[in-house]
DNA sequence: AATAATTGTTTGCAAGGGCCGAACGCTCTC
DNA sequence: GAGAGCGTTCGGCCCTTGCAAACAATTATT
């Protein structure tokens, strides 16, 4: 039952961290610029830059800071933790090239879709997607379809933490309206995304479960050709097959 | 002059720092694995972690801390701002096509070689390289390409905090050894490696610069391959071409 | 050229906050 | 149901962080 407020935090590791994250907005800053943004005195930022410094977080030319090629390491390291990647990037890129769309694969992390990976069909549409982009649950097919395989609790907590707000005029923006939906998804065995984060464009997506959900994999194309048999037979077919290759591909290994 | 040396750090902040290196060893952890490991009470290692968790740099599984996704992105960042990272992975993969061994690119960060991309060819042998891998930068290839291009001081920056450690027993060891191999270098216009660092393997390589040294491309492969006119002539020529490509496209992006 | 204005760096000092240790609640095991 | 393991909470002491102001070093201005 873990709260998920006030538990006792660390200030200055706290400032650290802004500092981290202000220089991924930015790209690279002096001392200066970060004690103006983040209002702590011009010593204080000094002494954080040199710790992470000394730990290699951060590059400097000059007198300009910027962030290091070690959160690439780490983040290499992230993504090999998840051990059906490798199978998952085979599969997509059949997908892309059998059907000619987009197909994704995502997880979910802190309520948030996360895309982890992409793979362009010779008619794909650009989306502005990518991978490590971090995007509302609720909106898309990809994360519907493993909200549907949560339990209650963990929907409902993921919809108090983030809301349901708005992308388009589809965009499912009511509790009942989200349920029903999860309801539909399961019985169904796959989600669908009717242009309800990106007008124009329609997905579809199954989940990837492995004792939990890991994941779900998506295809997705503009509405034009994202209709008939073809939406409601052939991809969905398409992509249940390959889920299920991921799955039983994740299972012995 | 920015010493290297004895500015004033933040103390908690390093022990945050310990916790998420600890993490990146172990893969996850509990509050007491983390306690016993870095010496700290079972307190403070709570509320670091509970810091690192409300910033979302880290997640649970039960009882259970692991790193986050959120360093995917952040590597996804850092990769996003090398502006050539595209034109390289072009030229790299045709590389790599054309001679079937492998194409690597490299940049330096902190006196190591980083990798960046890695193309294999159809006859590649695999090595231990991959993308983030950070290597001592005197026994690759890639490495005394780009030390070629540094002002000494900055070499001897880089050699006072690394040593020249041997990996075979044709590592370069000594400083008057290295000095006048990086004079070859210049002199010829690309770097070799011939057993230095893996016995066996072969490798060339050239720099890429733009305004100062941005990396460094190579070509290797098993030594049995890598002789004669192709590894004196034809290797060097398509590398050299390379370089070139990339380098031209980086000046007008 | 000389001076002014910025920059990053250093340091003393005071107060705020981090760290420890012990106690608590919880979940599993035996 | 008692014990051992875990993560969590909390009070209080002492260290350390953070500020401000002075310093150094570079750049802009006159």
């Amino acid at each position: 039952m873990q709260g998920e407020q006030s538990s006792r935090t660390v200030q200055s590791v706290q400032t650290t961290i802004d500092i981290v994250e202000h220089l991924r907005e930015v790209g690279e800053a002096g001392v200066t610029d970060l004690a103006a943004a983040l209002d702590h005195s011009k010593g204080t930022i000094h002494s954080h830059l040199a710790t992470l410094l000394e730990n290699e977080y951060v590059v400097r030319n000059g007198d300009r800071y910027g962030l290091s090629l070690k959160f690439l390491d780490f983040g290499e390291y992230v993504k090999s933790q998840l051990e059906i990647y490798d199978v998952v990037v085979e599969e997509l890129d059949d997908l892309a090239a059998e059907t000619g769309e987009v197909a994704q694969f995502a997880t979910e992390e802190h309520g948030r879709a996360v895309y982890l990976y992409k793979a362009h069909g010779n008619q794909a549409v650009n989306t502005a997607s990518s991978v490590s982009k971090r995007e509302y649950i609720h909106c898309i097919s990809l994360g519907k379809a493993m909200l549907a395989q949560f339990p209650e609790e963990r929907v409902d907590e993921i919809v108090d933490r983030h809301g349901l707000p708005a992308k388009t005029s589809n965009t499912i923006t009511e509790r009942d309206e989200l349920a029903a939906e999860l309801q539909e998804i399961r019985e169904r065995g796959y989600a669908v995304d009717d242009e309800e984060m990106i007008e124009g464009i329609r997905c579809v997506a199954a989940p990837i479960t492995n004792d939990g959900v890991v994941g779900a994999i998506s295809i997705s194309g503009p509405s034009s050709r994202m209709a008939g048999e073809r939406f409601e037979e052939t991809l969905p077919s398409k992509l249940l097959r390959s889920a299920n290759v991921i799955e039983i591909n994740a299972k012995f290994s």
